[in-house]
DNA sequence: CTATTTCATTGACCAAAGTCATTGAACCTG
DNA sequence: CAGGTTCAATGACTTTGGTCAATGAAATAG
């Protein structure tokens, strides 16, 4: 996975400025909101120019998309204890319920504003989202294509049926961030999910 | 629904400025692209100041939104059509068809990012989407109505029905924005729909 | 050890969005 | 119709994102 790495002093020091410039912004992110910091704040605060800024990110909004890598994280560590749960309705419905857990704990709409229109925007894809490869594709086929032989989840293709499911989360997603947060995102979000997109997935129906 | 206009020649005046900044935009945006047309190009060619911008659009993406009302006049004029289809399902299935090729023809993914950006940055909302006002949930919810009357559709609030289908079309809408076109509107949005979305609101699965 | 190349770093510079005090014609009021 | 008020319109100004030619220390070659 990694590339054996020649560490030369250059490249130390680049690594060392590159954190700089991404703690600063963090910090000032999280202390005065992401509008109301500037790139010129970010840089002088750490001790860099400008240009500097630019030989590591593409844009302001890059800072966010590295931060959000971190869910990958979460979800690889919920993997176990999602599975205990007996049946794949009920894995999907914990699966969720921890994603919107998490992004209600660790991110809010308005960071999840700033990763859509940078993914809108940006056209040197970094492809965060819809990425088959990301764990939130994976796990969730996974539960699909085993609830499959189960005869608990409609036939079809599990990469194809989670990333449907996850398209309508982030339909979802969507209409919290331009709600401005007034969406409830975990009532609301679980009502969406277990009352609507499950049943397009599940074989029975639990309403009717 | 009009408000009685007292049309001073104060307010003529006004609404003929409005109106020559909004079509100098359209035309530029046509002819050069959103991103190559700045807001000084726009009232030059206008012949008004940059601060006559201002006064009647909060900024350039809401001239975008001006032309997003549209599709409302659009899904009016299909109302009629759509309900010649026997079923709901059959029903639901042409007004995505007709909402894709619509957007296919006269929008654009780059028209969609504008927009759904426009959406979470603004703060003085405009609610364009997710407005319960809009055709767009007027027509399905009856749509809705009507198959849970014939036994067709599962039972539920079918304002909240149609809210929560085209919340799932908004999913597909983002990926189509954020995958900058490389999805196919018409073909994957309408396997999308018909495959997955619609057996979310049937009572009898297609699948199965 | 010297000459040459690489590349992280710089900051002046540019472009464009967005602000706002000022202006004066149109509007009201008595 | 005179005096006062409103408000559409202005454009100079500020802010900020983003560029790029120049620099020089570190790496490499000879």
């Amino acid at each position: 996975m990694e590339e054996d790495p020649p560490l030369t002093r250059r490249k130390l020091q680049a690594r060392e400025t590159r954190k700089r410039i991404l703690e600063s912004a963090l910090s000032l992110f999280r202390e005065k909101g992401f509008d109301q910091v500037s790139i010129d704040e970010i840089t002088s605060t750490a001790g860099v120019s400008k240009g500097s800024f630019y030989t590591y990110f593409q844009t302001k909004s890059d800072i966010i998309i590295e931060e959000f890598r971190l869910i990958d994280y979460f979800y690889e560590k919920k993997e176990t204890v999602i599975l205990r749960n007996p049946d794949a309705a009920s894995r999907l419905l914990a699966f969720t319920r921890y994603q919107l857990d998490y992004i209600h704990k660790h991110m809010g709409f308005r960071t999840l504003s700033i990763l859509y229109i940078n993914q809108m925007s940006t056209f040197y894809d970094q492809k965060i989202l819809s990425n088959r490869e990301r764990p939130l594709v994976n796990i969730v086929s996974k539960v699909i294509a085993e609830g499959q032989a189960a005869g608990q989840i409609r036939p079809g293709d599990p990469v194809e049926l989670a990333e449907w499911m996850n398209r309508c989360m982030r339909g979802f997603f969507l209409d919290w961030a331009i709600s401005k947060g007034a969406l409830d995102i975990r009532k609301d979000g679980m009502r969406f999910f277990g009352e609507f997109v499950l049943s397009a997935l599940c074989t029975k129906q639990p309403h009717a």
